[in-house]
DNA sequence: GGTTGACCTGGAGCGCACTCCAGCTCCTAC
DNA sequence: GTAGGAGCTGGAGTGCGCTCCAGGTCAACC
């Protein structure tokens, strides 16, 4: 099964563009073409975009993607280092919700803060 | 009690060089100036800033917290609607949790991959 | 009174990750 | 055989959020 860029854009869900984008800086390599020179997307070049999108989602930049993607290039003898790069991502993925939930608790704070000037002021009215 | 704007800096964890910009594009007051006509933050200022670096950490972007700080400039009326404002924020804060933990756990199934390559691997040696 | 160091201003520059554009080719359908 | 639409290329432009710089002022210490 192969598919068209319009297709490899939406199924990934990265725009047409995007994709040139990340093959021109390496990020993907360029796919196969038909008879007319255009793009035709393999379900292993979906699979690899999709995986990218995740791991783009996670805010992994794109010059460490880019790494992972020329060692993956150089076959099986870089998997060490692949998975020392996810472990070392998957951190900061946790670190990364550790503070959010943080901030979400001074958002929590505020709201609550807001809700108890709200209180204040309708029994002010009533009062 | 004020502080200069090292130790503002020092105190939000934002650059002094970002509590300048923050200042020309209407983010923060203009704080009060000493005789020689350098920035002094009162602890008030300290805490306008500390609730932005938390704003800003949760990827609220800037003109979000413009928007908000000119809402907090009118006054009590606009309460409802900071209130609201911060309320959307936290479902997006929520959401963005939510989108990570599940690209946590596509990071696992990739790491638990990596590990079995490894296992087979050192079995094959072994064997 | 000279040097040092913190701070000032306006404005330019930067890194990231796209996004858009002009001008072209190619296939398809009528 | 031509009109339309998808795709192609190289390169320029964009938005965000800072970050840096030159050239100056000011206060304090020696």
């Amino acid at each position: 099964m192969t598919y068209s860029i319009a297709q490899a854009a939406e199924r990934s869900g990265l725009s047409i563009d995007t994709l040139r984008y990340y093959e021109r800086i390496g990020l993907v390599d360029p796919p196969a073409r038909d008879s007319g020179g255009r793009r035709t997307y393999s379900d292993d070049d979906l699979g690899w975009l999709v995986f990218l999108t995740r791991m783009r989602t996670t805010g992994m930049p794109i010059r460490m993607m880019r790494e992972y993607a020329q060692l993956r290039h150089l076959g099986a003898a870089t998997a060490g280092r692949r998975k020392q790069m996810l472990y070392e991502h998957r951190a900061a993925v946790r670190a990364r919700i550790a503070e959010l939930q943080s901030c979400l608790e001074v958002l929590d704070y505020k709201i609550t803060h807001y809700e108890q000037i709200e209180h204040t002021f309708a029994e002010g009215i009533t009062a």
